[in-house]
RNA sequence: GGUCUGGUAGUUCAGUUGGUUAGAAUGCCGGCCUGUCACGCCGGAGGUCGCGAGUUCGAGUCUCGUCCAGACCGCCA
């Protein structure tokens, strides 16, 4: 037996005992007359102590103790002289009698703790270290609970738990697909999975009317901070259900997490915010409700004088930053730097200043009076102090500017509180959406989204104003999941897939096997999709999924530590009849 | 595919206008120290300034290219 207790366990109470503990050596202080050691594990730090006085022999060992070696200490707990009570264990201490090194270890290339002097680079390459700091260890340790706590709810709520394959078809709609070529069945390549999406539809036709899987999704395009080439997604589908059912029961997920996880009773209904409501106000389809900033639309005000600028624009808004009209031209040539960036795009940027004493100074002031800007500064029920901030142009590029603008004032203001959490349903999205490229229409969500009854009709005449019966669960600005009701009528499916530009032929290639079960008797359903790794990260307060994955890759999509994706062999190659091309310069 | 930022000791960083032997902190090694807990004090070792060209009497510093890392745009149903 290596230990009777962990690291983290022992107190006061447990004085005298004989006991072993195994563990890391975190730090030892070498005192000259006696040395302590800090021992530790998963569960916490204790303190050895060994005197030079009780047992010299064992205390010039514990001396040579270097850190990250792994060893197994028998001894006596004893009450300390001096208690740290910083530290959980800190009131005891073990008078070892008995040390035993399991294993030696080389000198970590960064120190483990808390507050490290390794960077992402170094940390990355040795994450197997980097996973024994207690703050990445935390962060796992929430994934789990949330794991844990998802699974209990959709449990009690009678959803079972279905894995559904990985190897799976490729098809041509959304993100691109990793393939996996087969050695069985030549030239052919398998996908996995983006989402579970048809299996969980087919499992709805299989009668199992609430089905979930935490799962593995994957998908072959760029990367972010907050996005993995495989991620997890909590997926959800039920049968017999309208959108509110399924608000309903995972607005319920939702508030169980937040209860359970993060002890906060979130009081009432979540908002349902139509897209369009979202986009006009906060310029975003994931809004960011922890703080107002409303987006005001100056169209019709703004228009009256000889201002080439906004007279020649389809939009004009702004928003206002609360008691921001002391900023300098400095600042303010930072803030119109910042929306002219290619990122963003503006041409540039209006500024009006509500200075204290009720008068007016704007970067317009050459063709708005006084009185003109009062008006503007009251339709934003600005009060003196404030700043307005307006761009102009493209109704929809201006608006999500805006809402860009308005998320960097936030952050300066300090207005993104980390430990508030604001979530929201964005509904009525958008079936369709228009492709400049390729000169057709996009499923906005996916091909199996159903349009809203009362918009069936336009599918025909103006498919671009179709709502679907979609939602969003946003928190804080993030996207967390999102899902819809399902078609699963044939014929509405292949007016669907005509829409988007799908020969019969086609259709019935990518997804006739879903056509086919539909003709089976197929419920009315519909579902969602949690971004797991997202979710655990909000609620650990990080802006990176990377900290709450065990194993990430790098933003090229490369794992560091063991260095993939690489080459293969000849012998792999032939046998898949696969060979490689370099690529051109 | 594009924009931006960075790459200097094991690690995190500083390095002025291009000018002598490239610094600090921390870690590491050695010595001293009997109540530390970020122990303290003294001493020491440790550098392909990412890589390759170029400008120059002289490049960590300037120019070009390249590789790597990070953030973002495009992309991501």
């Amino acid at each position: 037996m290596y230990r009777t207790h962990t690291c983290g366990e022992l107190r006061l109470i447990n004085k005298n005992e004989n006991v072993s503990l195994s563990g890391w050596v975190q730090r030892t202080r070498n005192l000259g007359g006696m040395t302590f050691v800090d021992i530790r594990d998963r569960y916490g730090i204790t303190q050895l102590v060994f005197d030079m006085d009780t047992n010299s022999e064992l205390c010039e060992q514990a001396r040579k103790l270097g850190r990250e070696y792994v060893i197994q200490v028998k001894g006596n707990v004893s009450e300390r002289s001096s208690k740290n009570s910083k530290m959980p264990t800190g009131d005891i201490e073990i008078l070892v009698t008995e040390i035993n090194i399991l294993n030696k270890s080389d000198v970590p290339p960064f120190t483990i703790e808390d507050d490290t002097d390794g960077g992402d680079d170094i940390r990355m390459k040795y994450r197997y270290l980097d996973l024994r700091r207690a703050t990445v260890r935390k962060n796992l340790e929430l994934r789990h609970r949330m794991g844990q706590e998802v699974r209990k709810y959709l449990d009690a709520q009678k959803f079972i738990e279905v894995e559904t394959p990985v190897l799976i078809k490729s098809t041509p709609e959304g993100a691109r697909d990793f393939v996996v070529p087969s050695r069985m069945n030549k030239n052919q390549f398998y996908a996995l999975p983006q989402s579970p999406q048809v299996f969980k539809q087919l499992l709805m036709i299989a009668g199992y009317d609430r089905y979930f899987q935490i799962v593995k999704c994957f998908r072959d395009e760029d990367l972010r901070a907050d996005r993995q080439p495989e991620f997890t997604q909590i997926d959800c589908e039920m049968a017999f259900v309208e959108q509110q059912d399924i608000i309903n029961v995972f607005e319920g997920l939702a508030k169980h997490l937040f209860k359970e996880v993060k002890g906060l009773d979130i009081e009432g209904d979540f908002i349902q915010m139509p897209y369009s409501e979202a986009i006009a106000n906060y310029g975003s389809d994931k809004p960011d409700l922890r703080f107002e900033m409303k987006i005001v639309d100056l169209t019709e005000l703004a228009k009256q004088n000889d201002f080439v600028v906004f007279n020649s624009a389809e939009y004009i808004g702004g928003i206002c930053a609360d008691s921001c009209a002391s900023y300098s031209r400095k600042e303010l040539d930072k803030l119109t730097k910042f929306v002219q960036r290619p990122q963003i795009g503006a041409k540039g940027l209006v500024y009006v200043k509500y200075n204290e004493d009720g008068s007016f100074k704007s970067s317009v002031d050459k063709f708005y009076s006084q009185d003109d800007l009062k008006k503007w500064a009251d339709l934003f029920n600005a009060k003196p102090g404030d700043l307005l901030l307006i761009l102009a142009g493209d109704r929809e590029k201006t608006l999500s500017q805006i809402g860009e603008l308005r998320l960097e004032m936030a952050n300066k203001l300090n207005l993104l509180d980390k430990d508030k959490f604001v979530p929201l349903w964005v509904v009525d999205f958008p079936l369709l959406e228009w492709d400049d490229d390729s000169s057709c229409f996009h499923a906005m969500h996916h091909p199996f989204t159903s349009p809203k009854k009362e918009d069936i009709e336009l599918m025909d005449t103006d498919p671009g104003k179709v709502r679907a019966n979609a939602y969003d669960l946003v928190i804080n600005g993030v996207e967390i999941g999102g899902g819809s009701i399902r078609i699963f009528n044939d014929e509405l499916q292949q007016k669907m897939f005509k829409l988007l530009g799908f020969s019969k032929e086609e259709a019935d290639a990518q997804f006739g096997f879903l056509m086919n079960a539909f003709k089976y008797g197929a419920p009315p359903h519909g579902g969602v999709a949690f971004g797991f790794d997202r979710w655990v990260s909000l609620f650990a307060g990080l802006d990176s999924i990377r900290d709450v994955i065990a194993f990430p890759k790098n933003n090229s999509g490369r794992d560091v530590m063991i260095d993939s994706p690489s080459e293969i062999a000849k012998e792999q190659l032939d046998e898949l009849f696969l060979k490689t091309i370099k690529p051109k310069e």
